[in-house]
DNA sequence: CGATTTACACCTAGGTGGAAATGT
DNA sequence: ACATTTCCACCTAGGTGTAAATCG
């Protein structure tokens, strides 16, 4: 997969598209530690509409035919929507640390025969800086938002992969790691503690043509689920999220209290 | 890497070369379960070099620059020599089995920016059975080999992928899995037990032009290392083996007796 | 004082050979 | 007899939240 990110990326990094931005072509010489890809880059400020369920793209116009009747179903939503409720907050750490839920989705309206590469990155969802009230289970805005840390995005690692491969069973990005470390060179997604995010995902078509980079902003397609919007923290704060991230997630197992409710 | 597997066959499948066969066409449009290649093929015989530690290819002429400068240096070199030394055995099983010693390699010598598929295979290193004299300590000749089990070939799971890649670091065919079931349908590698094998790495180009299946006996190079030959079995029959696996694989420390020595 | 880091017990997931059971 | 299968205790490797320590 790794091999791949510098052809991708100087397909994203065409100028035109919502992928532009300056930080890709910087990236593309930039070395590779431990194999994993240091591909950074600072998506543009594209608006996050509101979905319920099935992903939408606002900008349809103008969209490649391989990528224009990509559908995209977010997996565990009713669990998702569990945590929305409750407000959802996900632990950054040092050395990175998954996503729980896993960001998972199930793909159709792809090309079974044409490449495509998926990729996740993640939106600040305001401003502002927060911090929780114990006293009163809330949160509340705590200032403006700290300096954006570094842009970056995560290549699910099967990319560059078929339509027919992707859409064959879930694809899961459970390989997706969040730390709050803004020296990371482990190519981890960077995070301000007690901001609000807005993951977002990518249906990128990889174009042959020769000229593709002219292409790019209609070979992409972007996918914004709002119930996995979250906080994120360096230590839970809302004790009802602690207690379903443990009913719900099997490496919690030892620290439930009883009944092994199907999840 | 799935997505790949049609297009390596195609390339692969051109007659010309040590790779042809009828199995590689018939396998083109099988089904993948589970999303593991069901990529069959049983490679053409090839005759096997002797070979040191550095890997070599006696079909050295006609070939594509982009292999024909490519050397394979074989990791833990010495462990494999001090299994060979007593006569190695790899477990089959019917569920799959890792090898060990792990099948590791260095490469050098590939073009940093040209696409690579590396994949192994395992030759009958000859046309017996064989059974283990327990009084004598050694292999003896039972009689003709069992019919061939089916010709398989494992592609690394990180193929295709840049030479620059490849080389960054060593390697590892730690997805390998040895199995005595015929009807296997994982994906892995089918042997016989009690039969002597030869495994082999190959190093194919993927050679972007329209007609590239002309030029497929000419952008691929093999490598054998003689000291990675073994013995199928189903259990291990010469117990220096088993003492040898137990103080060298590091998942086998439960049955170690004593001192940590350094591996 | 709130936020972050660290060490840790307890899990999941899966790779070992042993020993007993089961074929052939 | 010999070969194979199955179940198991014991590992590696790494994902959890906790509680205490540390930071700012």
């Amino acid at each position: 997969m790794t091999a791949f990110i510098t052809a991708s990326l100087s397909i994203l990094a065409a100028d035109g598209g919502p992928f532009s931005s300056p930080e890709w072509g910087s990236s593309v010489g930039a070395p590779c530690l431990l194999g994993v890809p240091q591909a950074c880059a600072r998506l543009g400020a594209l608006a996050v509409e509101r979905s319920t369920g099935l992903g939408d793209d606002a900008h349809q116009h103008r969209k490649n035919q391989r990528v224009s009747n990509v559908s995209v179903q977010l997996e565990m939503r009713s669990l998702w929507e569990e945590f929305n409720r409750l407000g959802t907050e996900m632990i950054v750490t040092k050395a990175g640390r998954r996503m729980f839920p896993t960001f998972q989705v199930k793909l159709s309206g792809l090309d079974p025969l044409a490449d495509y590469v998926l990729l996740m990155d993640f939106m600040p969802l305001d401003d502002k800086r927060y911090r929780y009230a114990f006293h009163s289970s809330s949160w509340l805005v705590a200032g403006r938002a700290d300096p954006a840390a570094p842009g970056r995005v995560h290549f699910h690692p099967d990319s560059p992969a078929k339509g027919a491969q992707w859409m064959r069973q879930i694809v899961s990005f459970d390989k997706l790691k969040l730390t709050n470390n803004l020296l990371d060179d482990n190519g981890h997604i960077i995070l301000n503690s007690m901001h609000r995010y807005q993951p977002r995902f990518h249906v990128v078509f990889v174009d042959p043509r020769r000229d593709s980079e002219r292409f790019a902003h209609e070979n992409f397609k972007s996918f914004t689920f709002t119930e996995t919007q979250f906080m994120a923290v360096t230590a839970y704060q809302n004790h009802r999220i602690t207690q379903l991230k443990i009913a719900s997630n099997p490496f919690a197992k030892g620290f439930r209290d009883c009944e092994p409710e199907d999840w």
